[in-house]
RNA sequence: GGGUUCGUAGCUCAGUUGGUUAGAGCGCCACAUUGACAUUGUGGAGGUCAGAGGUUCAACUCCUCUCGGACCCACCA
């Protein structure tokens, strides 16, 4: 076998153990040695949109998805990652939509087959690199399993879906007003909606009473939907405008009549407290509309431009355009009072960025209200838990406020409607049906809102509702991993339909991870190129540094940052675990039972016991940085700078190898490329993979560290002696060997400080006596005077601090009521600090 | 309008149910370094834990308010 280089090489290894892996069949739990037997673990990897690659918040899910997964499967279980992708409708159609206009294709030229097409090839394309970067993150998944939401199986689940929900009335067609985007030319969810503050202005404009006895001013911000006015509201108890109950206005321009209603609804505070409705262009002038049988008369069409009825005048002009008109109008007609400032919420198509349009159209509603109730109980419960809890505040508050959903799209990338339609004798059929009924029924040309697919994700991936081994076997799944801010696009939805379709909840844990940031806190952007880009990143420093620098210093929920010097600190890491194992390599690994006789041999294997212990329970509690800490923390500061170097005195290479072996086991669900890589020199026939998660021994975390740990405080202090006395660098003192601790080649490695043992100490007026600890050196008495200078202020402090402890424990309320575990441990403390009060 | 969250060293962040002399990494300074590693080692400087009040024997930690940042939800026209 070749030597190790001197510097771990990540992107030689990665492929190459990938492959390994893939080969070995082992992502697939059914493969598993004694699968049958093994208890499953699965999570259902959040399939990522096919509309471009994927990006750093991608890698951090796949990472800790990957992590859990590779802990469990080392723990013994049938651990199965389940992927995918998303065929995103709205998304990816203005994508490939726009990507088609740079080669002078419109949509509507080509007609809808055509343009699938090119949405198909370029699901190929992507579907295929997210593939490729999935593998490189080194997400242990079962590819086996692999499914994208428009699969004959899950398009199956859809349309079953649909149909279950139609037969039980829970899906109903309506001519509602919804959420239009002009630009999109189809109806979206209120969740698809973003609202932006920008400066506009809000209009007053007066309104005359057709008695001739005034006028009625109100306020708006978009004076052009006036020509749809069907009505002018007030609250019923503003006394201002008491005595015009009844009457009518006339509205200028058009010179229609049109009603005082009144409504609770009304806002007193806002504007003058008298509001025009317009009921088929604003939600709320909608609900007016329908309370108070209001007319609807439309003036903007589905394209955004006005419409006949507005008047030839706007006929065909853009809400802007008209606007403007009306406002000049209205000046012309002395029927402005004034204008003013105001900061107002626009609505706009979280895809395209146009401003929607509220408008009535046909659609497909799902009535979930009934679906809500019980996706609330399963949270309260605790059936299902949220990580962080914070977040079950936010669902509840959602949940509780929902509002049907509109599932329609006019859009032609996404699941058809599985509804058909025939005109008979005049009267419109419509039939819900997984085939076509008959010859001469069409189908709806309508597509499912894109989460309607996702919501069935976790078991219509495992063969819902066709085949149901899989679901048996693996459902529900475990954790579901993903970003909070699809909590109510997708987490709610897969509970209520999980709970609907399968009757069971979809994951017992969601663990919320939060955004990705780069260092000065800005949202990555690609567009800005303000972004790390994970393939470069992942290239230049290897998958293993990335991961960890995902995880270590990450909350759940919690936005953070990523930085460059970051990713580089952990690649530091991975270097220097490759050159610890290369020193433990370099020896030949003994036979036979290893035993710890030394001091050091018992503190690093009470050490690794900790270790064990720590990152066992961090994982288990989803504290995957506290747990990513400890191993960081121990390879570097435990194992390699004591540890390595006591072994370069005093070896017991059996022991090194247990460690390392250890070690590694423990490290490889976070950094699994260079751990299975090492774990071959040490196994060349074995995966790591699917090797075992270490156990903890208590026999063998008992502290037999102690007495190594003053060893060490004796180093420590010969460092600062040396540090502190300007002992020149080739100088040497005596001291007489004690105990085993007082081993001069050990204490002179690990100090720096050249000491020799002696029978006894000479008696000579130039040197005195030094006392560190337990031992005492015999050097030149200036080296001492200087170095007790030093250490005195060192005393001072010390002092002190066991001043204040003594305090504590003398305080006659503090010894009434702190816990007795709290004055053992003031006490402990206190021995400590006098402890080392002697050793300095 | 309702809700969430953050403010700890120059920077990025830990700090477990209140109980170490408030920690780490990076950066900075000094020194060291030919039996793994300069992608190294040892040591150091640097913090009134945003501010004010309160609860407590004890507050970075709990409560109230203030200041400053980030975000989510919502049909203020």
């Amino acid at each position: 076998m070749p030597e190790l280089l001197k510097t771990y090489n990540p992107r030689e290894v990665e492929q190459a153990i990938y492959r390994r892996w893939e080969e070995s069949g082992l992502f697939n739990p059914d493969k598993l040695p004694l699968a049958k037997r093994r208890k499953p673990f699965t999570i259902s990897m959040p399939p990522p949109n096919i509309t471009g690659e994927l990006h750093i918040g991608h890698m951090l899910g796949l990472t800790i998805q990957d992590l859990l997964i590779r802990y469990h499967r080392l723990r013994g279980e049938a651990a199965l990652l389940v992927p995918g992708t998303d065929h995103a409708a709205i998304a990816t159609q203005v994508v490939v939509e726009r990507e088609l206009r740079k080669e002078g294709v419109q949509r509507h030229e080509i007609g809808r087959e055509k343009f699938l097409e090119h949405v198909w090839k370029w699901k190929e394309k992507y579907g295929r690199r997210i593939v490729e970067q999935t593998k490189r993150v080194g997400a242990s998944a079962d590819w086996s399993r692999e499914r994208f939401t428009m699969d004959k199986g899950l398009t199956l689940a859809v349309n079953t879906a649909f149909k279950r929900l139609y037969d039980d009335g829970l899906i109903y067609r309506g001519e509602r007003i919804t959420n239009w985007c002009p630009a999109c030319r189809t109806s979206i969810s209120d969740l698809e909606v973003d609202h932006e503050d920008v400066p506009g202005k809000l209009w007053y404009i007066k309104y005359p009473l057709t008695d001739g006895s005034g006028h009625v001013t109100v306020a708006t911000t978009r004076p052009e939907t006036m020509l749809g006015d069907t009505a002018v509201a007030v609250h019923p108890g503003d006394a201002r405008f008491a005595s015009f109950a009844g009457k009518t206005v006339r509205l200028p321009i058009t010179g229609h009549n049109i009603p005082i209603i009144t409504d609770t609804k009304i806002d007193r505070e806002f504007g003058t407290g008298a509001v025009k409705v317009t009921p088929a262009h604003d939600m709320l002038d909608y609900e007016l509309g329908q309370t108070h049988r209001l007319p609807i008369v439309r003036i903007i069409g589905f394209d955004g431009r006005l419409l006949p009825a507005a008047g030839v005048e706007y006929c065909g002009l853009s809400v802007l355009e008209a606007r403007q008109r009306v406002i000049e109008k209205l000046r012309g007609l002395n029927a402005i009072e004034k204008e003013e400032d105001h900061i107002h919420a626009v609505a706009l198509c979280s895809r395209s960025k146009t401003v929607i349009e509220p408008l009535i159209s046909k659609q497909w509603f799902v009535r979930v209200k009934p679906l809500a109730e019980k996706a609330v109980r399963a949270v309260r419960s605790g059936k299902i838990k949220i990580v962080p809890e914070r977040f079950v505040k936010t669902y509840f508050q959602w949940m509780e406020n929902i509002h049907d959903w509109n599932i329609s799209r006019q859009i032609w990338w996404g699941h058809q409607l599985p509804v058909w339609y025939r005109t008979q004798n005049g009267r419109e059929e419509t039939r819900v049906s997984l085939t076509r009924p008959g010859p001469s029924w069409t189908q709806d040309t309508d597509t499912l809102d894109t989460w309607f697919s996702a919501g069935l994700w976790t078991f219509s991936t495992l063969g819902w509702p066709k085949n149901t081994a899989d679901l048996r076997r693996y459902h529900p799944t475990d954790v579901l991993e993903t970003a909070w801010d699809i909590l109510f696009f997708w987490v709610a939805r897969m509970i209520m339909f999980s709970l609907y379709f399968v009757k069971e909840v979809p994951f017992k844990t969601v663990y919320l991870h939060g955004l990705v940031l780069d260092e000065h806190g800005q949202k990555m952007s690609k567009s800005k190129g303000t972004g790390v880009d994970p393939l470069v990143m992942g290239d230049k420093y290897g998958t293993d540094a990335l991961r960890m620098s995902l995880i270590v210093g990450n909350a759940p929920g919690q936005d953070f940052r990523l930085y460059e010097k970051k990713i580089e600190g952990y690649r530091n890491f991975a270097n220097k675990l490759w050159n610890v194992s290369r020193f433990v390599l370099s020896n030949e690994r003994p036979r036979g039972r290893v035993t710890a006789g030394s001091l050091a041999d018992r503190w690093i294997l009470g050490k690794s016991q900790q270790l064990i212990k720590n990152v066992t329970r961090g994982l288990d509690k989803l504290d995957f940085s506290a747990a990513g800490q400890n191993l960081y923390d121990f390879l570097w500061h435990d194992f390699a700078d004591w540890y390595l170097e006591v072994s370069k005195v005093r070896k017991n290479v059996g022991l090194l190898y247990v460690v390392l072996d250890n070690y590694l086991r423990l490290l490889h669900p976070f950094m699994p490329f260079i751990t299975e890589q090492l774990w071959s020199r040490l196994y060349p026939d074995r995966l790591l993979l699917v090797s075992a998660w270490p156990k903890p021994s208590p026999r063998l975390a008992e502290a037999a560290g102690q007495l190594f740990e003053k060893l060490q405080r004796t180093v420590v202090a010969l460092r600062n002696f040396r540090l502190h006395s300007g002992l020149p660098a080739g100088a040497s003192c005596s001291f007489v060997a004690r105990s085993e601790a007082d081993d001069a080649r050990l204490l002179a490695a690990l100090s720096g400080v050249r000491v020799q043992t002696v029978r006894r100490l000479t008696v000579d007026s130039r040197y005195g006596d030094l006392l560190i600890g337990e031992i005492t050196f015999q050097i030149e008495k200036r080296y001492i005077e200087r170095f007790e200078s030093w250490r005195q202020k060192e005393r001072v402090a010390l002092e002190s601090h066991i001043a204040s402890i003594e305090r504590k424990l003398n305080n006659e309320r503090f010894a009434a009521r702190a816990p007795s575990a709290v004055v053992t441990n003031e006490r402990e403390k206190l021995a400590t600090a006098k402890q080392r009060l002697l050793e300095l």
